[in-house]
DNA sequence: AGCCTTTCGT
């Protein structure tokens, strides 16, 4: 109930002193008309590009997203015209989160003067879904509902595609599956396509294969199902099934391309590999890349990079050193991205001498490690039990400008429990928080099932005390006690 | 034309 009351919060003291500026900036400049009709062209603008991008947090919370075209200096137009959609955001959040009774939130909205944009719609409801948590999901998908119908029932604004999307994914996250379907339902009525995106939120829900099958089999059969930008409905139903590594269901997909007589492309050839290769059936993944280059496929990047993390997987450094030297002779250069998951590979089949050899052979190369490329060498450190090495090489990640991520720390976190070294493993959770590297459920559950295990159970109790202070994984607690046997 | 590929042991 506190991260409700904090969601519109936080966002209004933020970005008041930006508001103050900007309005000052517009009262001393002389051109408030101007600012005007630059703020109408760009809330064009904005609304064009915004409508065309995804709405998934990490695009958004990137550093900079939304400075990327002010060259003109801090206060450009575009600028003042995102923070004082922030603002507006802000006021309606915190609107909202009084509604109960005795405070009528819909009326409050109207009587807020507050003008409804696509842009401002798409930052309230990305705000509501930023804060969805366990405690207070049944409260957001009624806020988010309400702000939605609200929004939809104002002269100058309409509902996109996208803004049902992101209705769709709060419903999703609260995990209000069948106000969900009402949803797409009213979508379609309404006459908007079902895209790639909508088939993404809905199968994303589905827990159970047999549902997933039936909202696969909809959608390739649908007519009015906007595949793009995808060349046909197949390949945009395997990348999303992918993404969610429902691999048995990638298998079928392609058995009824198959059938259909669609014959798959490039794309579609690397997601039936990996898929393929992920349930271990390496055979007919070999079956498959020599059926490939008979139909006249080469190999791409991205099955170059599969290729690598079998290579690595099986232990086949030579083999996988030919491969990259390959790549390089037909104009692939290895990007850092291959090194990694060829590292990955190796660090697994538990061959550190290969993993490190490639990351000193990258380095010669020229390709500079990222935070991933250190976690995956600090990993294969940590396995074999290396710690100094693994100590070294995180600090010289952080000398070297690379901001360890919470899989850098949640292993670090895990190499220390290993060594015995509880106290390095506590200060070091207390680290991450520090730097604004927020833990999640994983690293809390690292460290407590590691002191569970050493016996030291007043110091796990700590740490979960400590999480539960935060307000966080409260309902989780619950699961910890799943690893104490193992 | 676009679309895809990497890190939290189970």
């Amino acid at each position: 109930m506190n991260s409700v009351a904090l969601f519109g919060a936080r966002i209004v003291n933020k970005f008041t002193c930006f508001l103050v500026i900007s309005r000052k900036f517009c009262d001393h400049s002389g051109h408030v008309g101007e600012v005007h009709d630059g703020l109408n062209c760009i809330e064009e603008s904005l609304t064009k590009e915004w409508e065309s991008s995804d709405f998934d947090s990490a695009t958004v919370e990137k550093p900079g997203f939304y400075d990327h075209e002010c060259s003109e200096g801090h206060f450009s137009v575009r600028r003042i015209f995102v923070d004082n959609v922030k603002f507006d955001a802000g006021r309606i959040l915190e609107i909202l989160q009084r509604d109960g009774p005795g405070f009528d939130a819909k009326l409050a909205l109207s009587e807020s003067g507050i003008r409804v944009s696509g842009i401002l719609v798409r930052e309230v409801l990305l705000g509501i879904l930023r804060n969805v948590d366990y405690a207070n999901k049944t409260r957001c998908a009624k806020l988010g509902y309400k702000f939605f119908v609200w929004s939809g029932q104002r002269e100058n604004f309409r509902h996109t595609a996208n803004t049902y999307h992101l209705i769709m994914k709060i419903f999703a996250e609260c995990e209000e599956f069948k106000a969900m379907w009402r949803l797409v339902d009213e979508m379609i009525e309404n006459g908007f396509p079902t895209t790639a995106r909508t088939f993404n939120i809905l199968i994303c829900t589905c827990g159970e294969a047999g549902l997933a099958r039936k909202v696969v089999e909809r959608f390739i059969k649908s007519k009015t199902f906007n595949y793009r930008p995808f060349k046909h409905s197949y390949n945009a139903v395997l990348y999303s099934l992918l993404a969610i590594k429902q691999y048995r269901l990638i298998e079928w997909v392609y058995q009824q391309m198959s059938d259909e007589g669609h014959p798959p492309d490039i794309l579609t050839y690397n997601i039936i590999m990996c898929a393929k290769y992920r349930l271990g059936k390496l055979e007919q993944f070999h079956r498959l890349l020599d059926e490939m280059g008979r139909s006249g496929f080469s190999p791409d990047f991205h099955t170059y990079n599969i290729l690598l993390h079998v290579l690595g997987k099986g232990d086949k450094p030579l083999a996988a050193l030919n491969l990259l030297n390959h790549m390089k002779e037909v104009g692939f250069d290895p990007r850092v991205l291959h090194f990694t998951t060829l590292m990955d590979g190796l660090s697994r089949a538990g061959n550190l001498e290969a993993c490190q050899y490639f990351f000193d052979e990258m380095i010669n190369r020229g390709c500079m490690p990222d935070v991933v490329c250190y976690t995956v060498m600090i990993t294969s450190y940590i396995v074999a039990e290396e710690f100094e090495k693994a100590q070294g090489l995180f600090d010289e990640m952080i000398v070297k400008g690379q901001l360890p991520n919470v899989f850098t720390y949640n292993i670090m976190i895990r190499g220390f429990c290993m060594a015995g070294k509880f106290d390095k493993a506590c200060s070091m959770l207390k680290e991450m928080e520090s730097r604004g590297c927020n833990p999640n459920f994983l690293v809390y559950n690292t460290l407590v099932s590691y002191l569970r295990n050493a016996g030291k159970l007043s110091e796990a109790h700590e740490v979960i005390r400590h999480m539960v202070e935060k307000g966080k994984y409260a309902h989780l607690v619950s699961k910890f006690r799943r690893y104490r046997r193992c």
